[in-house]
DNA sequence: CGGATGAATATTGTATTCAAAATCCACCGA
DNA sequence: TCGGTGGATTTTGAATACAATATTCATCCG
């Protein structure tokens, strides 16, 4: 069971041996591959080879196989009955249309937040806050981690389904990865501002907008950064 | 990408899928364990054992499991590692919840039909609606279908990501198996011309918010339906 | 030389097998 | 009687084996 077992793909590279088996071996091969999608290892288009990633990880085709679905369902490859599975090939328009759809959900999440967080979680999201604003501006991992404490503490706010929904929107674009990078943190800080000072104020409509203007412009910076990675153009890049 | 593109040979014309042409196992395994869920023949919070819905449906374990992962992400299934799989308690909250998105994205979908669709859909869309009116209102199945017609019509409009959101929300919800029952359809009718002739009038606000409405008011439709099926009240019945 | 054709290979989908964890159940002791 | 304990049984997760389809490639005919 050791990473790259056998031959050794240098198509898919090794991962770091579970410590402990916390679930099953399919959500692990998800995270995986998911990861390789969105930080572009996997460029669009290209083919997903069960046997490779299976020899690669050193696990059987089974829990790849479920991880393929699952992905699939995710919407990050498509699998075509009986001629196997490829990267989905994303435009700037499916990116656009996605932080679009994140906005009116987060929007919904954030006005119900202005109605009902208590105090506790407002001193939470102030702390976050805080933190982002002064936290060292270099560190992407923290300042994504950061903004992903701000959302969730909002999200927090939603109902099950809601929230529910909001995790599958926030994994399943390659746009976290990248958004920090330029200077979007300070705009992001701005956005995040507005977004607490409504939800201070109790006022849903404020929030809504301003949450729905934040991930909007998210989008936008999400699909210029992208561009500029060249994630778009892959067009004749597909391989094996 | 339309069919028979490149060469363009119109000898032969693409044979229409439906007939020979089997996907794979899984995903017919997926569509009958969701119709038993969501029309109640398998109760919330009932475990569900691979062995038996595999010998059940004559096939082996694989598929099925493959669908359990496909039913847990859609949130019809919870899946514990080692401890097997059981159907989701839904409750009144979630439902609503879940409409409540459905409306905002599919408001969305309407609004961008306001302003992108042409006469031909337009043509298709009154079409509908004309035969939704004046069809045999005790076939439910009929009406389902209409209804899906209509919205799907108006959901072309939107781009790509937005149609696949609406796809995974109006499948994973169990209501549009009763939604039309009682007097239901008679309301919906209306709601239908509001969105019509918001549409029409090139109007994006307006088709937003009629639709939006609409699918709020669904959604409380729904939720009364199944409490009058008793599909809430479901707490002991954790057998097997 | 180009394109169709059919065997050889590769890859997928499904079934079966194996190992480990969880559940069940009879037994034991307080 | 009740609750805990240990092993047998069941059930799941993963690996392997098998069958069917897709792809490749060499060959043949125009």
């Amino acid at each position: 069971m050791d990473s790259n077992a056998g031959t050794g793909d240098e198509r898919y590279p090794a991962r770091a041996p579970s410590s402990r088996r916390r679930g099953t071996l399919g959500e692990e091969v998800v995270d995986y591959l998911r990861n390789l999608i969105l930080t572009g290892a996997l460029r669009p288009g290209q083919k997903v080879d069960q046997e490779a990633v299976s020899t690669a990880l050193g696990v059987s085709r089974s829990p790849i196989r479920e991880a393929l679905v699952v992905l699939s369902r995710e919407g990050l490859i498509e699998l075509t009955p009986r001629r196997g599975a490829s990267v989905v090939q994303l435009t700037r328009e499916d990116i656009i249309d996605h932080y679009a759809l994140f906005a009116v959900v987060a929007g919904r999440a954030a006005a119900m937040a202005a109605e009902s967080l208590d105090e506790v979680r407002l001193a939470e999201l102030r702390a976050v806050h805080e933190r982002f604003t002064v936290e060292n501006l270099e560190n992407l991992e923290n300042l994504q981690q950061l903004n992903q404490a701000f959302h969730r503490i909002i999200n927090l706010a939603a109902p099950r389904r809601t929230r529910w929904l909001l995790g599958h929107l926030e994994r399943s674009v390659p746009a976290n990865y990248f958004e920090f990078a330029d200077g979007w943190n300070r705009v992001a800080v701005d956005h995040h501002l507005a977004i607490l000072e409504a939800i201070v104020a109790g006022d849903p409509e404020r929030a809504r907008s301003a949450m729905e203007g934040h991930l909007l412009e998210s989008g936008r910076a999400a699909a210029a950064q992208l561009d500029a990675c060249g994630f778009f153009d892959a067009g004749p890049d597909q391989n094996t």
